[in-house]
DNA sequence: CACCCCATTGATATCGTTGTCAAAGAACAT
DNA sequence: ATGTTCTTTGACAACGATATCAATGGGGTG
């Protein structure tokens, strides 16, 4: 039989709303009083009951993830960084997969937090760039907090990185390297991040007194395939660049793919860049230049703002933007 | 204010007690009444409050999916199969990561079990092939469901693939091409899949008649660099494989990478295999001859035949094996 | 010294469900 | 008609925590 409040509130020679006082850090306990009641804890080895508490306080402890990103090492590096933020608090984490497109979201959203009674949402790209969708859980008292948002407004929870500056200093790096034919696969429209990387882009090369070929900028998704299909048509063209970044490293793998099926030599006819450094990124050969997010500690973060919201704590976690890391790697050559 | 089996009793004009009855499918109800109280909770939108089932009736409703593999593509797939197969049940799923050689190990998790109130846990290699480990979750009377046991004993819930025969087969198959001087990687020593795998390899050699080289056997771990260091090795001696077999698609996309800097065309002059058809196996060039073992599906029947066990229905989901489907693309080529 | 205030504490109701146990009525045997 | 058994149902306690609100007592004020 496993120890309750009552036991440690005879223990401690107590009331049981005193050991509740305790553990749940209440104002106006005696400090003498306090130190009585947590020695019977350890002692007792007592841990809350979760089920009771919840159902007393109205609270399920329990946070959902949004998502709908086919990128599985992005999907389990945010897991894994909320897990571990959840960990210490006794909040529980439950995935929830969506469909960005349907109509249904915003409605199917509702009913799941409310059938399940979830406390709040984390929610990822590119549902966290959708206004109307962020805007609607506002509508609903939803509360939430939100990765990488196009939108950063003070008063929302929410995590981001500077794509932009990373997108920035990485193609100054290409350039550093002697290049001076750029080309740029665009990410998937509806993600903010894809936005970013490409202005960063644009503007290190107009910075740097150079032009943009139209010709090597394409339009991709994000997949494989996309980045595969954007490399088939460069190579297709009279005159191709010597170096390639790619919005993420699966499409930069998917241009590799199409230049090693052309008989392009990469980097020593043709450099490449990603973003991400998803496990892919150093798979590959040559192994992908590349910038790394601090994808697990975003999470982490996401997390732990939304608990201290919920634990009246707002003032101590706030909203925060990660620093990428530029990794320079065997994909990109000197010219 | 949410509908309660309260506000149910009421519409029906009955007990909570008989609602309560139905809900759970419980026997000695009369048809009729059963009728009027489904009528009411549709009419009303009941949903039972898991927290207070939860208090009640002793049971958290959450399992624990435990694993120490760093193959994300892997561990999300298991996920993804496990919350599909919660979703309708009214479970849920907490992971928890472990260290398979903390001596602690066992500790932890009977500690983390009774902390948690978890009511099961789903097991995945390499726990799922330590027998001490099973061994004291039987002690502690700890339910559980295995995936890919190394020893699956008649009356514990598991899940398994044909690892053997895919391997058999996948053999065969590179045998079928015209290749005479095969490679092996071994997996990680602890798994029992890297045994069933090498043992098919074997057995498909000898019984086409072939011999193995045991220079071109080599301990592998599953990682990329495992894979890359094998490879080097392999490729440093004077006579080398026309094909290698890798235990898992990392190390095979490893061994691409050595075979790519020491300058051998792959697949022209060395076929390459891995297995598991991760991500990885169609992002790199050529794309990779592989094996796809359905994890997704296992993992979602591993949940289920443990919560049927809850639900008292032991009987009507059992263990059970699943096939793996080959997958051939260009790494290997008919010599 | 009487008074009030505020910090501290506890008795008890309560959350929404399931468990216990007994009552009512139907069905059947004698 | 009576007793017995079985099916169906409900009243109420219980799970283990938090919420409400009142009681207690020490300290400050006039």
């Amino acid at each position: 039989m496993a120890v309750t409040i009552k036991d440690v509130s005879k223990d401690a020679a107590v009331s049981i709303k005193t050991v509740s006082r305790v553990i749940n850090n209440e104002a106006n306990v005696a400090e003498t009083t306090k130190v009585k009641v947590l020695a019977s804890v350890k002692k007792l080895g007592f841990k809350p009951n979760k089920s009771a508490q919840s159902l007393r306080s109205k609270k399920s402890y329990m946070l959902a993830l949004l998502y709908d990103n086919p990128n599985k090492s992005y999907l389990a590096d945010v897991q894994s960084g909320i897990f571990n933020a959840c960990k210490s608090t006794g909040y529980n984490l439950v995935i929830q997969e969506c469909d960005y497109k349907s109509n249904k979201l915003k409605k199917d959203i509702v009913k799941f937090v409310e059938d399940f009674r979830i406390d709040g949402l984390i929610v990822t790209p590119p549902l966290s760039d959708m206004e109307d969708f962020l805007q609607n859980l506002d509508n609903h008292e939803i509360e939430y907090s939100v990765i990488a948002p196009s939108t950063r407004k003070p008063e929302s929870l929410h995590v981001s990185s500077n794509d932009y500056e990373a997108a920035y200093s990485l193609t100054s790096e290409i350039i550093k390297h002697g290049h001076k034919d750029i080309g740029f696969i665009k990410g998937h429209p509806k993600h903010s991040a894809s936005h970013l990387r490409f202005n960063g882009f644009v503007d290190a090369i107009k910075n740097n007194g150079m032009r943009i070929n139209e010709h090597w900028i394409k339009q991709g998704n994000f997949s494989f395939k996309s980045g595969f299909d954007a490399g088939v048509e460069i190579f297709h063209s009279e005159k191709i660049p010597t170096a390639i970044f790619a919005s993420n490293d699966s499409m930069a793998a998917g241009i590799m793919k199409s230049a090693q099926m052309k008989g392009l030599k990469v980097p020593h006819e043709l450099s490449l860049a990603g973003f991400d450094d998803s496990p892919i990124a150093h798979q590959i050969w040559p192994a992908l230049t590349t910038v790394k997010q601090p994808v697990e500690k975003m999470a982490a973060h996401a997390a732990k703002i939304l608990i201290a919201k919920f634990d009246g704590l707002a003032e101590q976690t706030k909203s925060k933007e990660f620093k990428s890391e530029l990794i320079v790697r065997e994909s990109l050559k000197t010219l």
